[in-house]
DNA sequence: GGACGGATCTGAAGCGCTTCAGTCATGCTG
DNA sequence: CAGCATGACTGAAGCGCTTCAGATCCGTCC
């Protein structure tokens, strides 16, 4: 009786506003009000119109016709450097991400993932398609592709780590600032002879030694700006010629054989400045394969202190950052971003560097 | 000249199709042609459409308005049964994330990812509110209310490792039998006993000693099948009382904590069973830490055969299963569900038992 | 008692796009 | 040259929802 004409018959179709709102008899706007503004309506009418749903197997608004009729898409892009796999091997990234999901899904928003490729970050189709109406960008290098594409769509964007890209939010950790500090730490405790362990400087995955030109193509600014201040402060103290291992990601295998060859290098390295804990976590295992000591023989730092870096064996001295919190930030950026707030200038989280037992001065 | 009548003073405000069929003088389903289906005008106007999208800012339909035609949000729904980084912190879980993410990617199919909270789920309301059109659902618990949400969204659904759920295609993993084949591995060589080292049974994250009770009440069917699988065999061995310590997650950290207190017991286990690479990498420490050795005084079994259990110190005698061809897999069924293809039986992958140098017989 | 304010509910105009049944030339066939 | 297939393009009907300016009704206040 209270049902709309003609289109009784078809059963199997999914139920929609007008399915609900023709059965209970009243109208389609009175249907969204009860999902969406319980005060428009009477409280009885309203528990009549969530049974009714109930019993139609209807189950809320359609997101997307929502998302249309809001012009709002409630996601957050999250777009990365590299694919799932190098990105998750270090909890760098996963703790970044992880201060992001739970930010944004605290205001109902969701998280559209957009792992990189070889070239460096998600494809601009994918990038083009996403429905998402703010964009976090996370180690991206600075010429990716997938920038243009959202900028090509006018949405706002937040920026972690870098690139460094105007009319972006951003949220930034002083890189260059707590590598000197390591670098810094070894020198002062008499260290001169050197190795580096970096991962890629730029997209595409490549495995060893770095030299003067491969350091000028760097394109991951992050890599670029730890590299910059371990080598500068070296450099001030007079020390060149410091050998510089390239691993293709932030995975402690890889770091340990990076350092296998840091170890053959003569002089011997008596100290690694390394770019990740990953990285330092396998160069204190090369250290122990090639029947040396950390710290006694060879000094090892980090960067990052990830969770597991107090438990390294030694306890990893280390460059902290505040992981979770860059996450956050982006996060809460992101959001204001979405309320179309301005981003206001960039958010700086501090560094520190975290004096453990993997260093020591030099025999 | 050739734009639409009054609508002409609205600068700021985005271009649409209309916008770009207004200027070029065609009709709105040309444009949407020129980007969707090329072959449908002449190359010369669709060039004239591109170029004057180009010119107006305008970059190509909204993924949105797009997806609500279509009735297709070419998305798929990621559903974890843990927060991010209780989840990366294991490669089990971003190996496989990672070979759904490019199975779908391929299809021009975005990630939405979410994130489980402490009920061993996303929200329901999450989930209601995703654009996705197929969801995925990973080790999640049996009673997750996200599952429901799926449910009355009335989406099709694949679930890997579990929930067994009817009407969802699966692809799974035989972890009894891997379970089983580890203690029997470790049974042959000859040790008596034994010690369990297992992850959340769970949601929630407790730590400690598991008892019957507790076991009884296990929620996640990969811990519970596993653990399962060691006890059995050994029970059917006769050896009973084995204690079990329960890990709130799949860390090594984790492990390492709980390996002290099974080393503690009296008689200490000679051979200590993991339910992941992650926990016995912490086992592994953990006997070192004791001043004992691996796998003289302990033999350590893992499962999962993640990237690092090879390289491990000893190298790990564990359980492998395909993680990264899981996550194709599912993506491939994903895809083919939302083909509307029917979902098959449960694909299952296959495990095998890798014998490294963790294990040998008790002195 | 008439004006007013509040509480409820409705009509209709979009949101930006896809798609399908056509329309209209144009060229080809026999 | 009639008849037809083909290629190029258009009109209009949705997709499922939100929202805002009313319409209606009723209790109230002076």
């Amino acid at each position: 009786m209270a049902t709309l004409c003609g289109v009784d018959i078809a059963r199997p179709r999914k139920p929609t506003l007008d399915t609900v709102a023709g059965v209970v008899g009243v109208s389609r706007a009175t249907v969204s009000n009860a999902y969406n503004r319980p005060d428009q309506l009477s409280t009885a009418l309203r528990e009549r119109i969530l049974a009714a749903a109930l019993e139609l197997g209807y189950s809320g608004p359609d997101p997307v016709a929502r998302s249309l009729a809001t012009r709002s898409s409630a996601a957050v892009g999250f777009m990365l450097g590299q694919p799932l796999t190098a990105a998750f091997s270090d909890p760098a990234v996963s703790v970044v991400l992880d201060g992001l999901a739970s930010t944004v899904d605290g205001r109902d928003h969701c998280l559209v993932l957009m792992p990189g490729n070889e070239t460096g970050g998600p494809r601009p189709e994918t990038v083009a398609r996403a429905q998402a109406d703010v964009f976090v960008a996370y180690s991206l290098p600075d010429d990716a592709p997938a920038l243009a594409a959202v900028r090509a769509r006018g949405l706002p964007m937040v920026v972690v780590d870098q690139p460094v890209l105007a009319g972006a939010a951003r949220v930034e950790v002083d890189d260059t600032g707590g590598a000197r500090s390591a670098a810094e730490h070894l020198l002062l405790l008499g260290h001169r002879h050197f190795g580096v362990l970096t991962f890629a400087l730029r997209p595409g995955g490549r495995t060893g030694p770095v030299d003067e030109r491969r350091r000028a193509e760097a394109s991951f600014r992050v890599t670029r700006d730890r590299l910059a201040g371990y080598l500068d402060v070296l450099a001030d103290a007079g020390i060149t010629d410091v050998p510089v291992w390239e691993a293709s990601g932030s995975r402690r295998e890889l770091g340990r054989a990076g350092t296998r060859w840091l170890l053959e290098r003569d002089p011997r390295p008596t100290a690694l400045l390394c770019a990740s804990d990953e990285l330092a976590f396998g160069a204190l295992r090369a250290v122990r394969d090639a029947g040396l000591s950390t710290p006694d023989d060879v000094s090892v730092t980090g960067f990052d202190d990830v969770p597991d870096a107090k438990h390294a064996d030694p306890p990893l001295t280390t460059v902290r950052q505040p992981l979770a919190e860059k996450g956050r930030r982006a996060g809460e950026l992101a959001l204001r971003l979405l309320d179309g707030e301005s981003p206001g200038g960039p958010i700086r989280v501090p560094v520190e560097l975290v004096l453990r037992a993997s260093t020591r001065p030099p025999r």
